[in-house]
DNA sequence: ACACTTATTCGATAGTTGTCGAACATTCAA
DNA sequence: TTGAATGTTCGACAACTATCGAATAAGTGT
């Protein structure tokens, strides 16, 4: 079974968190991330291809933003809503409120 | 006399303001900025060169993060305050708590 | 065992970005 | 007018990034 890394949010660089919200793509996952409390990478709306889909939840569990964990054959992602809210307060409403 | 463009920051989208924000130089640009009301490219401190200066400069005006006017050879730069904590608040608290 | 679902990994590619030095433009001051 | 100070612009280049399809791996159910 695949195991996941995941960062302290404490240690994420602001720099760091600022790229991975760069993009589009991954500012839409996160939406979706932030209406549920988990989701499967294939319950996303996507309209990009699996393998570049894999790349950008590589980036945002790099950069603390969400949580992955394995059940059967799919990976169950969540949005770290409490540790973003204490070390980049402020970041979940600006991605809220993007349109 | 050089005339520089400002976007309504109303109108910059997250995703452009958070690739203002993903990059070190640029970063450390800001936090000087935030100390000072108006700054001169030149008396901001830097370990890059001119032109690579005017690129970052370029970008953080391009995302609404700064306001530049000329003043005989100096430009000089101000962080608009008030447009971003209006349209994107909790950002600048970010960038000064960054170290 | 086999097929199906789900996601990752790999190699390739086109586009973007940060960086530099050199040349240029503009303003001010002697 | 000449020179100094201050930025901008112009290639050029290396590094990074988003993207894809094909191949692979791992779990589920028949």
């Amino acid at each position: 079974m695949k195991t996941y890394q995941h960062p302290e949010v404490k240690n994420v660089p602001l720099t760091a968190l600022m790229h991975a919200l760069s993009d589009p793509c991954r500012i839409d996952i996160l939406r979706q991330l932030l209406k549920n409390t988990e989701l499967a990478c294939s319950a996303i709306q996507l309209s990009i291809s699996k393998s570049t889909a894999s790349h950008h939840f590589d980036v945002l569990r790099a950069s603390g933003l969400i949580h992955t964990r394995t059940q059967g054959t799919k990976c169950l992602n969540s949005f770290r809503t409490n540790e973003i809210n204490q070390y980049f307060p402020g970041i979940i409403g600006l991605i809220k409120r993007s349109k």
